[in-house]
DNA sequence: CCATGTGAAGGTATTCACAGCC
DNA sequence: GGCTGTGAATACCTTCACATGG
């Protein structure tokens, strides 16, 4: 193993090799190869190999890889062994079904704090997460919390995004369709679910021929 | 112009480059050149230029873009003059929130149906959609309804589109995060949100310094 | 003179094929 | 025999630089 850059792309597919390391192990399984892990995640052998290449030599030749000892590296690449916190900014439809999401536990992901601006809503405990008056941001530095989940109107979603970053933030998630700018040092990931739905016709068939399946 | 192939990073970017059209059209402009695009969607200019003569010829030399005739043409492109309507599957939280999303309207998309399993939900109407049986999601295709939202837990999520694929359905948008197996013919997309937060981290500086801005 | 549209160059990611190891 | 790890080949996308048109 040589000391690569690791690819975008192959970040962005690393979590899902954990989603079926997760499920495998559930299965009782101890080894699993490229091959079956392609099989259950939907992706080609060659490719897992070569995205595991760029950062450490986890399988064994003949036998496969150890499913605790490669989910162990992939999750220290990713740092999710070092992030587990996370605030969500926002608590509307779409926060509060964030914030009833269990999905996030599956990369050992935690929402531990809430924020809004509608007094309606400080206060109220959703999931066992008690939502405070946005204005306390900036407590985020001292509870040590880096990452943040934004689920706000995009009319404020530039002016949460610089107060986030004045509270130390350093990752950000962000569901508003619309540019966020910030420092270099603060990754943002823009998320517009809208986005991806208007992307779909283009890939659709145009031929209406009935009774297929 | 010739006629290549679009890229799928093209076809991508062509939502935003949409958002882009309706928000500067908003402000009462007429025209608007590649540079003044570029800098409110957040995409170097020479990007937008090279994605657009994919596909037409849009602009003039020394004046710029007509915003209407523009984005009509992506509307074409992206077949968002075609299909406007959409049903959703899976009134959860998620599902719930995506019902009340304004956001697809922005898009010319319009969920028109809803369909959950639950007994407590069926027949209760939210945000003008009366939520249905989901044995009821063969009758998409007489309703001609072609694009589908699936928000229902993973478990469920390869029998839901099963039946969405058997009732004519072209594309569906998957929130579970599972790989899902369907003809060719239909384009499925998996929009996995707790892999998109697991990938944050990666990114995120390891410095703790405080007191930055 | 200004802004578009596009060949060509450069860079990144995917795919292949196989050497090496268990 | 089976499966990993990786150089090499290929395909794809981005970036540049400029000819072309209003």
């Amino acid at each position: 193993m040589r000391y690569h850059k690791i690819p975008d792309e192959t970040v962005r597919r690393l979590p899902v090799y954990l989603r079926g390391l997760m499920v495998s192990v559930e299965q009782g399984h101890e080894y699993i190869s490229s091959q079956r892990l392609a099989d259950s995640v939907g992706v080609d052998a060659w490719q897992i190999r070569k995205d595991l290449s760029y950062f450490g030599d986890f399988g064994t030749p003949g036998v496969g890889y150890n499913i605790e000892k490669l989910a162990r590296g992939i999750k220290k690449t990713l740092r999710l062994d070092a992030i587990r916190r996370a605030a969500l900014v926002g608590v509307g439809d779409l926060g509060s079904a964030l914030l009833a999401y269990p999905g996030f536990r599956t990369y050992g992901l935690d929402i531990v704090a809430a924020f809004d601006v509608d007094p309606a809503k400080i206060g109220v405990v959703t999931n066992g997460v008690k939502v405070e008056d946005a204005a306390k941001i900036d407590t985020l530095r001292q509870r040590e919390i880096s990452l943040a989940i934004m689920a706000v109107p995009w009319e404020a979603a530039q002016a949460t995004a610089d107060r986030l970053v004045a509270a130390g933030v350093k990752g950000i998630l962000n569901f508003a369709p619309c540019k966020l700018v910030a420092p270099r040092r603060v990754k943002v990931i823009t998320l517009d679910i809208a986005m991806e739905l208007a992307r779909l016709p283009y890939y659709m068939p145009r031929s209406e021929q009935a009774g297929d399946m």
